[in-house]
DNA sequence: AGACTACTTGGCGATCTCGCCAAGTAAAGC
DNA sequence: GCTTTACTTGGCGAGATCGCCAAGTAGTCT
């Protein structure tokens, strides 16, 4: 895979990182709840109701990725956005209408 | 895999769509050169240096995401971006500090 | 019509991602 | 110290993604 264009630069690479933690619906879930404030793992455990080891590694990508900062109290370890850019996107994004017909232009004769 | 997760809105799915139609090298890449106008599919190739029918699964992918919109004129088939936020999102992206350390609360005693 | 160009689609191996279980770590409480 | 709680990390099978080649389609040109 990657034939010629494997020349990503720094900031490239850490767009698609960021792209990547979001594209998934446990990780966008996560990203969304993160919205109003703060969680620890336990609650977005509960929240997207998969394995508590699956969830912390979702975190761990979502952190390297830059989304997301984590702070560790007592025993637990809470998870806050850092991206404070992701509601107006998704905005634009719902905007979309869902569909595309190929445009076709009409022949000039 | 997806154990309790599957229970995503069509809104969820067309912006987890959106964002995987991103979250890719040669993806991103069409993207960002499309930002300043629409292009053929033989230069969007060349662009990204793989195989056309690559380019081409890429473009019906980043389409169907609701990313694109093509337009046949003649024998080439001209693709233009649909939505205006890219760079807005992107410049909020790359505004993000790369890592992150782990916060830890000191202790009150 | 036949040849050519620009693109799309089918198929398939190679690689990556995902989620669970099991095992490990770190702080709190006894 | 030992136990419990909250979380992370390693490993592995199952499924998704990626990219190439080969074959198909749709216009253009002569």
């Amino acid at each position: 895979m990657m034939s010629l264009m494997a020349h990503h630069t720094d900031r490239t690479s850490r767009r698609i990182a960021l792209l990547k933690a979001l594209a998934h619906p446990s990780r966008l879930a996560i990203a969304e709840a993160l919205q109003s404030g703060e969680r620890c793992v336990c609650e977005l455990t509960e929240l997207v109701g998969a394995d508590m080891s699956t969830v912390s590694k979702h975190l761990s990508l979502m952190r390297a990725a830059g989304l997301l900062e984590m702070e560790k109290r007592g025993l637990n370890v809470f998870y806050r956005l850092r991206c404070p850019c992701l509601l107006d996107f998704f905005e634009c994004v719902d905007g979309l209408s869902p569909a595309t017909p190929v445009l076709r232009r009409r022949k000039i004769r």
